[in-house]
RNA sequence: GGAGGCGUGGUGUAGUCGGCCUAACACGCAUGCCUGUCACGCAUGAGAUCACGGGUUCGAAUCCCGUCGCCUCCGCCA
């Protein structure tokens, strides 16, 4: 006897009459007494098992009990009429069973399945396999794997080649902590685990693999959010003998291929910005395209008022807020909101029918306000709230305002809203480290015309990075990389790295490129960002069977855990006393 | 590293600004009744050192101090 010949969801009206089995967990019971109700869920959705005191199984059906495991056969009936549950897929029939198998008894679970969304999410995690029966999550699933089913689809029927990189590879400098796996063969040495497989898939493109692709598992150990795990996964890929603009088509394309096959949702053409330009306009590096209008710059018209703060100030930025009229204490917390990110305040021009009112008034004539209200093409009804400061902290905060004030009226915009971001700059200052450090990473390609500004003003150059942000959130982040060793040395000179730093933590690139490296670059989107995304999911930890806590833990597996003092030894490992 | 929120039977909550709290309600669980339910219904019952430690008080779930855990945000995340 089979556990199984047909799935819940497929026991509908046109197998009535026949015999079938099903198997699963017992969902709910419902005993009337003289008649029980069995509700029997396995992976599709529910069936109802009913039997009478007559019948064969009800004995046995009188003893389960809720997320009990068993295999029902029986015959597939009508309903009576008006007892049509038309809520489930097989809510036209019932299954009157002539043999029920209990494969498997359950202690009565912490939380039933169909409640979980309720229930603290410490919990949830400890008895995660419980919490994983609930149908949302398992549809959460089931995207993601019609997302991975397109995107393997998509790369081979392009020609890339899936190739898997090591897990235990080299701590390099720069970037994200690495997790750290100490060898017992090399003593005293470590392995990293990837941040990225980054060098490896650069090498690929030097053996001549041309495209490459790969869902690759990396980590990084950094304090955690809703939007980021230590573990994740990352589709990888990376290609050679294209330029940026068929990068960037073909990446498109696969984001619109994953959104057609997985959603069945026709994506417009992406707008591109570059990094510039979407700091002036959003006051963000991932800007979210649903909160209405970019900002208004109004630095060169304040350079002309009378008011000497506003005038002398190095940027002047306005947030239109369409037909909103806020109190007193509205404008005071969003005075404050703007204080609390590092602005020394805010001014709010109102505009009505019969005038115009603004926290300015008395410094500003009438003239002036409507000049700059006009300027930013407010109409009566709407209010504009302007912050003033240096570059790029005025952009930053009105754009934060932008974003919270859309989020506070309920303003964002439905949709899926993607841009690319382009043209990042190639270097940051590190406070921290008090030197530049690569934006991206340190073989990102410098715009061709700016390699003359690489020692006198690096600074100023821009990169060949791109970024794909969908409504605020980076999904994908890449770049065309260097490949002559003589431009690389340059940026790793730049970057204050000395001969031996380099040749200790890159050469063997360094050296690799020695040997005919073909022109690449590549990409790596964040596969559970997209999945999240593409479910309406509020934290990665519901597109992720095994997600760690906040800290860091698995409340599953209780992991991390000491280890024994041997397993220490043979690593050559003594622990610091606690502090 | 910093800020905020939360922690009360198995689950979700109420109670928290000092006193009939001998901790309430719903779900779940157990037992009994019930032949058309699908959040079945009805009745009875079991189940809580109120996160942990210390303090104040005649008296603490409640006030104070500390610790731990969970969540969100800032820093951090090339």
């Amino acid at each position: 006897m089979s556990f199984r010949t047909e799935w819940a969801s497929q026991v509908t009206a046109t197998l009535t009459g026949t015999m079938v089995t099903i198997a699963g967990w017992v969902q709910r019971r419902r005993d009337h007494g003289g008649l029980i109700f069995v509700d029997v869920r396995d992976r599709t959705g529910i069936i109802q098992v009913v039997a009478d005191p007559k019948g064969a199984a009800f004995a046995t059906l009188d003893t389960v009990r809720a997320e009990y495991v068993v295999s029902v056969t029986g015959m597939v009936r009508r309903r009576p009429d008006g007892m049509v549950n038309l809520d489930i897929a097989s809510g036209e029939v019932e299954i009157v069973p002539s043999q029920v198998v209990i494969l498997s008894q359950s202690k009565t679970p912490p939380f039933m399945p169909q409640e979980a969304e309720t229930v603290d999410e410490l919990v949830r995690l400890k008895y995660r396999y419980l919490d994983l029966r609930r149908s949302s999550l398992l549809h959460n699933f089931e995207l993601r794997d019609r997302v991975l089913y397109s995107l393997r689809n998509f790369f081979h029927e392009h020609g890339f080649l899936d190739v898997e990189t090591p897990a235990l590879a080299r701590s390099t400098p720069e970037g994200a902590r690495d997790f750290l796996v100490p060898s017992r063969v090399q003593p005293g040495t470590f392995y990293a685990l990837p941040q990225s497989p980054q060098i490896f898939k650069q090498l690929l493109m030097v053996a001549g693999f041309e495209r490459y692709y790969q869902i690759a598992k990396v980590f990084r150990d950094e304090d955690l959010r809703a939007d980021r795990q230590p573990e994740f996964t990352q589709i990888d890929v990376e290609m050679s003998f294209m330029d940026r603009e068929e990068i960037l088509s073909l990446m498109e394309e696969m984001v619109k291929r994953i959104f057609k096959d997985a959603l069945g949702v026709a994506l417009q053409t992406f707008p591109r910005l570059s990094w510039e330009e979407a700091l002036h306009q959003y006051g963000s590096d991932k800007p979210d395209l649903r909160a209405g209008e970019p900002l208004v710059d109004l630095t060169s018209q304040a350079r002309s008022v009378s008011w000497e703060i506003l005038a002398s100030a190095p940027h002047v930025v306005g947030v239109i807020c369409r037909q909103y009229r806020p109190s007193r204490k509205m404008l005071e917390q969003w005075t404050e909101f703007a204080r609390e990110r590092g602005a020394s305040g805010l001014i709010w021009i109102m505009k009505s029918e019969d005038g115009i009112k603004s926290s300015a008034a008395k410094w500003l004539d009438g003239e002036e306000l409507l000049a700059l209200a006009t300027n930013a093409r407010l109409q009566p009804g709407d209010t504009l709230l302007v912050v003033a400061g240096p570059k790029p902290l005025a952009y930053v905060v009105a754009g934060q305002i932008r974003l919270e004030f859309a989020r506070q009226e309920n303003r964002l915009e439905p949709g899926w809203r993607f841009l690319w971001v382009t043209e990042f700059p190639l270097f940051e200052w590190s406070e921290e480290e008090e030197r530049l450090v690569s934006a991206h990473h340190p073989f990102t390609m410098p715009v061709a015309q700016d390699f003359e500004l690489l020692e006198s003003n690096p600074a100023a150059v821009r990169s060949e990075a791109y970024d794909v942000v969908l409504n605020g959130i980076e999904l994908a982040s890449g770049s065309l990389r260097i490949y002559r060793p003589d431009l690389q040395e340059r940026i790793f000179s730049v970057l204050g790295l000395t001969q031996d730093e380099i040749s200790e933590k890159f050469g063997f690139l360094i050296q690799a490129f020695q040997y005919g490296a073909p022109p690449h670059g590549g990409i790596a989107f964040g596969l559970d960002r997209i999945v999240m995304l593409m479910a309406g999911a509020k934290s990665l930890r519901e597109v992720i069977a095994f997600p760690k806590t906040a800290r860091g833990t698995d409340p599953l597996m209780d992991a991390p855990s000491p280890v024994d003092v041997r397993q220490l030894d043979e690593l050559g490992i003594q622990l610091k006393p606690k502090t």
